[in-house]
RNA sequence: GGCGGCGUAGCCAAGUGGUAAGGCAGAGGUCUGCAAAACCUUUAUUCAUCGGUUCGAUUCCGAUCGCCGCCUCCA
């Protein structure tokens, strides 16, 4: 029985999705310009798609659903510096946001609603609030006001009261024409004639953050929808204000389930640029390191963990990462005898159900994963002592796949031609060792090592990996 | 000051009211011409510290120390 921890009640709950069989989901994307460090490739990477991977799993179709933030502050700032539109200032971003999803195996969002595409939608949205009462205009900008939903802080727990006041130096109240310090932006209105804005039924302005999510989520999902997820630090105040918004807007319950993914930090610290240990997906990959062992690492602590990332777990997850590979691979190079084990056959079931009732627990990816490497070692094990039959042959690779299915961390990398000089020198070592000339072929071993090929002599043949960095 | 998370072997870590998953690294061994891979054995009388509850706590409660996050018009 699949059981999600649901921060807006704070306890474990059964999942039960809306319709059968169909499951909505809704992830607060990236900002395009700053979406790249590490941390983002957990929440909205790795854990969106194990998310995602596991529903499917358990047999769900699910709907998924993840916004682009094209439009704020600090994009606008930076098109106009740059002379660029919206557009092809964040063009290049979101296409680097795919490649790297491509790369790490976390599969595309099967929809993309982006800010800049749903002005529409918002504009609707807020002018539905102001008829009920929960909007107001000031200066030409709209605020929602948070007097007006008892239920504000039903998510995040936020207690105004105990808070001290004026403690942030961000709070500028003088600026703003508002009701209330804790009202928050709908739409901002355009101060100058050349910043990029729209002109809409309510002016001409951008939208605020908050009003994106609300619009886009219940356009592509409806009114109500299952799940919505993000990092954790989104619950306040981007996820708090959705439902304001939502919640006040329909007079329904906007998501079901939240789930908010715990932040990662490196060796030990917080990861920050002026610290040094800030690191995007394509730092990482650039210093060799194979994206399916990030992949893996990633993976490893169960989303709403925080994640200590080093480098030596990272180095480790490559070598985890590369035992799995060459287990598939073994198992399924192997010329078993017809028949079945049963202790292979009861492997495979606990494997499955141990499997399963970790994922079921809120993903518990650690869970999930020891299953994974008990089966592995049991299955090596036969077949070190030729115990592996045909049947469970067929039948642990079809449970491999179904591993795979949810964690994608079995495949081999595209596996690149061997130059033919090196395919020369292996076949000149395989001479050697005919001969008994072990000197010849250690130094040939030698040779392509230094070149980062490891040669495995196995009694089917020299089987060769590439290593990276 | 408010709210929340965390502190488990050299490292990354799961977990539970009844005496500690898994991975990496290390040591010894099997196999191998030697390796590699794989497998076997081994590595926490102990889960930050101090109290309390309990027949029994790492797991519950309190305090202390340390680390991390959020606390409004940036998203």
């Amino acid at each position: 029985m699949l059981k999600f921890y649901n921060t807006l009640s704070g306890q474990l709950e059964e999942f039960r999705p809306m319709r059968e069989g169909e499951v909505g989901v809704y992830f607060c994307g990236p900002t395009v310009w700053d979406y790249a460090h590490i941390g983002n490739f957990r929440s909205l990477g790795v854990f969106a798609d194990t998310l995602r991977r596991y529903l499917r799993f358990k047999g769900y179709r699910v709907n998924f659903v993840m916004n682009i933030t094209d439009v704020e502050d600090r994009i606008i700032a930076r098109s106009q510096e740059a002379g660029l539109s919206i557009d092809d200032y964040t063009s290049k971003y979101i296409e680097a946001l795919w490649e790297d999803f491509d790369a790490l195996g976390c599969e595309r969002p099967s929809i993309v609603p982006r800010a800049t595409r749903h002005i529409t939608e918002m504009v609707d949205l807020i002018k539905r609030l102001e008829q009920g009462g929960h909007a107001y205009r000031s200066d030409g900008s709209y605020y929602y006001r948070i007097a007006s939903f008892p239920d504000y802080g039903k998510l995040s727990k936020i207690n105004f009261a105990g808070n001290i006041v004026g403690g942030s130096e961000r709070v500028d109240t003088d600026k703003y024409d508002k009701e209330d310090a804790r009202d928050f932006a709908l739409w901002k209105a355009a101060e100058t004639p050349d910043e990029p804005a729209w002109d809409t039924e309510i002016g001409r302005g951008r939208p605020g953050w908050h009003i994106e999510c609300s619009a886009m989520s219940m356009k592509y999902l409806g009114e109500t929808f299952d799940i919505h997820a993000g990092g954790i630090d989104l619950v306040f105040p981007h996820h708090e204000n959705e439902i304001a918004q939502s919640e006040a807007a329909t007079g329904r319950q906007f998501a079901n389930y939240w789930l908010h993914a715990e932040h990662l930090k490196v060796e030990g610290e917080t990861m920050s640029k002026s610290k040094g240990n800030y690191y995007t997906f394509r730092d990482l990959t650039a210093k060799g390191f194979d994206p399916i062992a990030i992949r893996y690492l990633l993976l490893s602590v169960p989303y709403r963990k925080q994640l200590n990332f080093t480098f030596d777990t990272l180095r480790g997850a490559e070598t985890t990462v590369q035992s799995l590979r060459d287990f598939r691979r073994r198992l399924a190079e192997a010329r078993p005898e017809p028949g079945s084990n049963p202790e292979l056959r009861a492997a495979a079931a606990r494997a499955l159900e141990e499997f399963e009732t970790g994922m079921d627990d809120d993903l518990n990816t650690s869970v999930a994963l020891a299953a994974v490497h008990n089966l592995k070692r049991e299955v090596n094990t036969a077949l070190d002592e030729h115990a592996l039959r045909a049947d469970d042959q067929r039948d642990l690779l079809q449970l491999v796949e179904r591993f795979n299915s949810v964690l994608n961390v079995f495949n081999e990398p595209v596996r690149e031609m061997l130059d033919a000089e090196i395919q020369t020198l292996i076949d000149e070592r395989q001479q050697a060792r005919h001969r008994r000339d072990f000197a010849r072929a250690d130094q040939i071993r030698d040779e392509l090592a230094a070149r980062g090929i490891t040669l495995e002599d196995t009694r089917d043949g020299v089987r060769w990996k590439r290593r990276g960095a």
